[in-house]
DNA sequence: GTCTATAGAGTGATAGAC
DNA sequence: GTCTATCACTCTATAGAC
């Protein structure tokens, strides 16, 4: 026979590969073929580390998206520093999670999709917890809690927009536009 | 056998049928099953209509989108009336089409899924003339031409950004307080 | 008869589950 | 790797308009 565990993989390097075939094909169309050859394991040994199947992969994913995005972007909200430097700081984090535009949001591509009721009441609950952390932070510049609220929702929006747009002319580089512009912008209002 | 003909069915109610479908569960999602149970049609007979099978059937439906875009909103762009009203008419019109933010952009949905090639020039040779027209509103309101393409780039993108937020946060919401927003600002400047 | 729009009954391929 | 359901798709035939 050949070897039973050659080198047990790392369940780490495992998302990751999973994660990278979810992104470039969405739910629907990442097959359990191209999984398993991503990460190199049999299609049995993809339901040994999630007996759930495709849909147990994808959220554990999504919560890797989440921790992702929280480490990258979201994190840079609660710092101690300038509000308008937790802004860009976060701003920078989210292009970067993207890759300047290139790759898609996990939970933007799970949100669109058909397959959005079995992912969206995670996704509703991250995406207030986020828009409230945003919103704080508006708050604190000075915003009354409606208007810090509304700015939470037109950055958030701007970035989700930068990226669809990105798709849609089939280049990143207005994405990375709009990044330098909300810098810009949050930036030139912090210095006042 | 049953009957062969029992009532040619409208083509363009047809395609509405088909439209429904993809716009709720995106190409890859779209069955075939499901799309023949929702215009009344056995599968043969979709094949009659669309011989080249679910990719013309997208197609199809491609242009019919980009017809109603066209009619429902950037047609307000060519409009002989002052361009804050031209671009407010533009708003309203796109929400409009996403039914105030319920319903998907196909678009947007194409551009954004694993099938995407297939569609990709259509959709960015269309979303450049779309940016274009409105770049040209915003020279016409007296912005350089730098600055005409930035803006197009900024209202194009705030407007689906508010859709993927709509569906991030599972509520409607957000869009239209993003159009009712956009509007405001933009009748602000026209008054100036 | 021809042409058009329909449907029944499949085909092979491949999906996800195990 | 195996299994079964289901996928996209096709062959052949029917009924009616002309």
């Amino acid at each position: 026979m050949s070897e039973a565990r050659p080198t047990p993989i790392d369940k780490e390097d495992l998302i990751a590969a999973l994660d990278a075939v979810f992104r470039r094909r969405g739910y629907e169309g990442a097959t359990l073929t191209e999984l398993s050859r991503a990460c190199g394991l049999s299609k049995a040994s993809l339901y040994h580390h999630f007996p759930g199947g495709k849909e147990e992969m994808a959220h554990a994913l999504l919560r890797r998206a989440v921790a992702e995005l929280n480490d990258r972007a979201y994190r840079h909200l609660d710092r101690p520093s300038p509000w308008h430097e937790r802004l860009t700081g976060f701003i920078e984090g989210f292009s970067d999670y993207c890759e300047g535009g290139e790759r898609n949001c996990l939970l933007a591509e799970l949100a669109m999709t058909a397959a959005r009721g079995k992912f969206i009441d995670e996704i509703e609950r991250q995406t207030q917890i986020w828009l409230g952390q945003l919103g704080g932070v508006f708050a604190e510049a000075g915003a009354s809690d409606k208007r810090a609220r509304r700015r939470a929702l037109e950055l958030e929006s701007s970035l989700y927009g930068a990226l669809v747009v990105a798709r849609l002319a089939n280049d990143s580089k207005p994405f990375r536009q709009t990044v330098r512009r909300l810098k810009r912008s949050i930036e030139r209002e912090g210095a006042r």
